[in-house]
DNA sequence: ACCTGAACACCGTTCAAGT
DNA sequence: ACCTGAACACCGTTCAAGT
């Protein structure tokens, strides 16, 4: 890939970034293209259509959580669940400072997903490490699986976006957590 | 309003009720009102933006779970957090059987929401009372708030939306009613 | 190899003409 | 009063021409 092409392709991520944090109303490909100092067509030449370039958000954000996950596996079994749900608070927090992947998150389709489907897979093969290792230490709600995770963290980022008196993401993960331990 | 007038009403929500719960890949307007029989100026003399029709499911299914809510309400206060509960899941229940309308919640921004505001201004009213009681007879966690019940209840809908392996609404709303209890 | 932006296609919305 | 649908506007995407 030469130099300029890799420029270009951070230049629009950045941009990416910046516009979709601002929210609907939505944001346009000629913008985003502008803000990055490229032509349209540049932009469809790294990123086949807008979905992809959401899934790149999708997939970068799950490259971190996946770390603070292993960091939670790299910690002593025995305190599995404590750990896990200390990543969970961290990539939660992560996430809710990042309003542009959040948006691409929930107003994206299935093809956004696609985009991070190895990621997103090892998130979850991480997640049963995890939550193996708690079911025998304790500190999770029996039954409880690793599954839950990624449908849990779902409905507390749709908190997330939403700005309303009550509505507070932070207080939706703690009384998720509450439900998660025995 | 004549009684034509009337009608062609009812038929375009009843087709925008049967083409949205056929979800993504998107709903157009010329297709919503071939399908209710009117021409397109006639969607729009009904409903002013396609956000406003949305909006209306919305506020219709805000009704439905309101009549929940007043059973609960009229059953007896020592069995108050039983009775919330159990209108939850009658609710949730209601709208997993509903795509095209959780599409209308999910999908739809602000402006959706704004269109059914007295009803979800009324929902809320009916958690507070029923949460008061329930913080007197016992069977809430302690610090719940009736706001927190939305915002939960989104989280469950937004699972509700999502088809892939393990992620199951019921499941999501047990969990979160066990962090409920006290 | 990669970039550009005018042109195209699609779909939400409007409005002049009709009943 | 209400309905119709051709026309318009906007924005995602393509592609012929350029470096």
């Amino acid at each position: 890939m030469r130099a300029d092409a890799r420029r270009n392709r951070e230049r629009i991520l950045a941009a990416a970034r910046e516009l979709f944090a601002g929210g609907p109303p939505e944001v346009q490909m000629d913008e985003l293209a502008q803000r990055a100092g490229v032509g349209v067509g540049t932009l469809y030449r790294h990123f086949p259509d807008k979905e992809a370039l959401m899934g790149e958000l999708v997939r970068e954000r799950f490259e971190l959580f996946n770390e603070r996950l292993q960091v939670a596996v790299a910690d002593a079994p025995s305190r599995a669940a404590d750990a896990l749900i200390e990543a969970l608070r961290a990539n939660a927090g992560g996430l809710a400072q990042d309003a542009a992947t959040r948006f691409a998150f929930m107003s994206g389709g299935e093809r956004v997903f696609a985009h991070a489907e190895a990621e997103a897979g090892e998130f979850l093969r991480l997640c049963e490490i995890l939550v193996r290792r708690a079911r025998r230490s304790g500190g999770l709600a029996p039954g409880f699986r690793a599954e839950d995770i990624p449908m849990l963290m779902c409905g507390v980022c749709a908190t997330a976006e939403v700005h309303k008196p009550g509505w507070d993401w932070e207080r939706h993960l703690e009384l998720v957590i509450r439900g998660m331990r025995g």
